[in-house]
DNA sequence: TAGTTGACCGGAA
DNA sequence: ATTCCGGCCAACT
């Protein structure tokens, strides 16, 4: 297995169930590098991809941390729409 | 090649 | 409880 980063980052989010949030560092977690939460987050901001969730990822704080689709305002209005609770 | 940036996290004040 | 500081990682300039 040789993926790159952002191709483990992208599979993890992909792989978030409905309705169901995840932290930037759970997902670095899962990808292999537990303290690279701020490169997933990294890449989100910079190369985001529409087959990849990304609004299902938030901050551990439980804040929504951010968006680049439309502003953390559709982020919320989209995990609502899911069935997730935001603090 | 080296330095800066950022949708972070954890611990200390 | 809030605010400040340091660390860690990948991409960008």
């Amino acid at each position: 297995m040789s993926k790159t980063f952002s191709e483990k980052v992208k599979d993890v989010v992909a792989a978030i169930p409905k309705g169901q949030t995840m932290t930037y560092g759970d997902v670095a977690k899962k990808v292999g590098n537990a303290k690279a939460a701020r490169a997933v987050a990294n890449l989100m901001a910079k190369n985001y991809d529409p087959a990849v969730p990304c609004h299902r990822v938030i901050r551990k704080d439980g804040t929504l941390g951010g968006y680049n689709r439309g502003g953390v305002t559709a982020k919320r209005k989209a995990l609502v729409t899911e069935g997730a609770l935001i603090e």
